[in-house]
DNA sequence: GCGATCAGCT
DNA sequence: CACAGCTGATCGC
């Protein structure tokens, strides 16, 4: 009852208030169309889109934060005041900023924080002066997805500039994209530009891009574009091959293979066992055989996965660099990650306590990290992790921390149940916690 | 019938 | 192993 003055994308009752970062499936489990605890507070964007997704849902809860004012809420039991800055996730995200007698938390959502885009500009600059009114930031809950050096990938620019090149080596091929329900826009609309060419959607997606304001450059009319993007769900390399049956198509995943950094794949994953594996696990080997190693030097380069299949590293998610640069700006005391799970998993206090301000408890945390593992071991256990099959053993520290003393036994499954149900915060009292 | 949860998939 | 997401089965209300 009393416990979680907020919830931030989590929708138990309880909360006096709650709020959502942005509209994707992992941020609004256990919202419905008929649920109806409180008020809910969002941007707009995602106001203008959340009837689309929730039909029936009260829009009398709804209450708008504007990206770029302070807003006060009078709650039952206090007052807080709370900013919401431009995420740059996927349209309508946003960071929120809370400011009380629980002193200041910034809880990031997802976010992309690209140093070169003009949008990540403008919000470090709203940031920046949000935070001229705060004297410290007691915690950050933190979009770790990939707060792991081995993540290194560029900017969304750049992999747009790619996923055009790959269009434009394929004059005569039809293209398919896989995107999900909301995101990867830009992407989509610099394509378009580039090439001068429509792009096609399936017609809830086309509903979501006009509700976007984005009308002249989609098209649900298969005949005026050979450039379609479809549900990631609704395609793999077997639908490919049955496409190639019919006239030339080549699929292109923004996303897909981890992009770890080169040195490692040429060292460990494409030497070893990574990529057969990965291989193997997808519909795309037709025989169940693992692949030689000839089909693997096949794949060439990490873009080309398969005849037919291409990745390119396009992120909504910030990388492990962009994560720093954000940390660097903020100095919260302390750092919550919201994701609980990732093949990399690492608990964000590992590389990023340095960037904190120096507390004691924090300090301790540190060392105690330090010492009991060295960066090595660390890659190593991202590595067991990747494996499959075999005996997963445990890789230590980040593990049990993820897994949060659950009976062991129950391995991946497990794992990828608590993914889901994990993001999101409460607030409350003066401590700030992860709830359950 | 609906929501919650889970299995299985990409 | 994933960004995030879908379908379908089952269970309790």
């Amino acid at each position: 009852m009393e416990k979680g003055l907020i919830s931030v994308d989590r929708w138990a009752k309880g909360s006096e208030a709650y709020f959502l970062s942005h509209l994707h499936s992992d941020h609004t489990n256990g919202l419905t169309s008929s649920w109806s605890h409180a008020p809910l507070f969002c941007s707009p964007v995602t106001a203008k889109l959340l009837p689309f997704k929730f039909y029936g849902f009260d829009l009398s809860l709804l209450r708008i934060l504007h990206p770029d004012a302070s807003h006060t809420l009078t709650l039952k039991s206090t007052v807080i005041h709370v900013t919401a800055i431009d995420a740059c996730h996927c349209p309508g995200s946003i960071m929120l900023l809370f400011r009380g007698d629980f002193g200041c938390v910034l809880y990031t959502g997802d976010f992309r924080w690209e140093a070169t885009c003009q949008r990540a500009t403008n919000a470090r600059h709203l940031l920046r002066n949000a935070l001229h009114d705060v004297p410290v930031v007691d915690v950050v809950y933190l979009d770790n997805t990939y707060s792991n050096p081995i993540y290194d990938f560029p900017t969304r620019h750049v992999a747009a500039q790619k996923v055009i090149d790959i269009i434009s080596s394929h004059p005569d091929h039809e293209v398919i994209i896989g995107i999900n329900t909301l995101g990867k826009e830009d992407l989509l609309i610099e394509i378009a530009r580039a090439l001068q060419i429509k792009i096609w959607v399936w017609p809830e997606r086309l509903r979501t891009m006009h509700l976007l304001g984005f009308y002249d450059i989609f098209t649900t009319d298969t005949s005026l574009t050979r450039v379609r993007a479809v549900p990631q769900y609704s395609f793999s390399i077997g639908t490919l091959e049955s496409l190639n049956r019919m006239c030339p198509t080549i699929g292109i995943l923004p996303s897909g293979l981890p992009w770890i950094k080169k040195s490692l794949q040429k060292n460990e994953f494409l030497s070893g066992s990574f990529l057969t594996r990965r291989y193997k696990r997808g519909k795309w080997s037709a025989n169940s055989e693992a692949q030689s190693d000839d089909q693997i030097r096949n794949i060439g380069s990490p873009e080309k996965i398969h005849e037919y299949m291409y990745t390119v590293p396009y992120s909504d998610h910030s990388n492990y660099e962009e994560i720093e640069e954000f940390l660097k700006l903020v100095q919260p005391t302390r750092l919550k990650g919201i994701v609980a799970s990732s093949s990399c998993y690492i608990e964000p206090m590992y590389y990023f306590g340095r960037l904190c301000r120096v507390d004691q408890q924090t300090q301790k945390l540190h060392e105690e990290q330090r010492r009991k593992e060295s960066c090595k071991r660390e890659i190593e256990a991202v590595r067991s992790k990747t494996s499959f099959g075999g005996d997963n053993v445990q890789t230590g520290r980040d593990r049990s921390k993820a897994s949060k003393g659950r009976s062991s036994g129950v391995r991946l499954r497990r794992f990828s149940r608590l993914r889901r149900t994990h993001r999101g915060a409460k607030i409350q009292g003066d401590n700030c916690s992860d709830q359950e």
